[in-house]
DNA sequence: TGGACGATCCCCT
DNA sequence: GGGGATCGTCCAT
């Protein structure tokens, strides 16, 4: 398989995010490579009320603003990351949130990475089908956070790698989760049936 | 300088 | 289905 080139990135938003469904994100730290398969996402596009890039370039969000092809990671509910892939040219503060994959590979470490986060966690995280399921659990999961930030998706520690297109048939879409203006259009897409997508 | 608010998660009812 | 945790960011004073 190879690296998505950065021409991938650089088409429509909403056609971006679901064709990132199926590929698989990589990830390297400290010699392990983790793998996980992107199931769920949600694009954020120009004029777009729920957008960051709605009120403009902030110290935040200039990430968003980048060439497409480069990871924005947010912090938000002072506790959580989220990580998008950004799209489009430089200046349009266009990008696709994760917000699900499966494990493939370094499971393992993804379950040592959400253990212990709480201490009075009594269901356990180490249930595989709720490691990743959710867009902050996969930044803990990939150890994805503020260092993260910026980072190019061509280069070697975090990418994307290529894969078959899906049927049309395999892939859902509806409205987007968690937001309160933006709220028709329907730019939440996800493989139908998957049992990692989000809550 | 302060206060309202999140592209969430987890636990409890 | 509802609320608490928890803090960086942004904008209004």
């Amino acid at each position: 398989m190879t690296k998505l080139p950065r021409s991938f990135y650089l088409r429509p938003t909403p056609r971006v995010a679901r064709d990132l469904l199926g590929k698989y994100l990589v990830r390297l730290i400290r010699k392990r490579v983790l793998v996980a398969r992107i199931v769920e996402t949600e694009a954020y596009c120009q004029n777009d009320p729920a957008s960051h890039s709605y009120r403009g370039m902030t110290k935040r969000n200039e990430v968003m603003f980048s060439q497409g092809g480069h990871l924005y990671v947010y912090f938000t509910y002072g506790m959580h990351f989220c990580a998008n892939v950004v799209t489009g040219r430089a200046g349009k503060g266009e990008a696709v949130l994760l917000r699900a994959v499966q494990p493939i590979e370094g499971t393992d470490i993804m379950l040592r990475n959400r253990k212990h986060r709480r201490e009075s966690n009594r269901r356990g995280d180490a249930d595989l089908l709720i490691l990743t399921n959710g867009p902050a659990k996969l930044c803990q999961a990939l150890s994805i956070g503020r260092r993260e930030n910026g980072m190019d998706l061509l280069g070697d520690e975090i990418y994307l790698l290529d894969s078959p297109k899906l049927l049309p048939s395999e892939i859902a879409a509806s409205t987007r989760i968690g937001i309160r203006v933006g709220k028709t259009a329907r730019w939440r897409f996800f493989i139908k049936g998957h049992p990692w997508i989000s809550r």
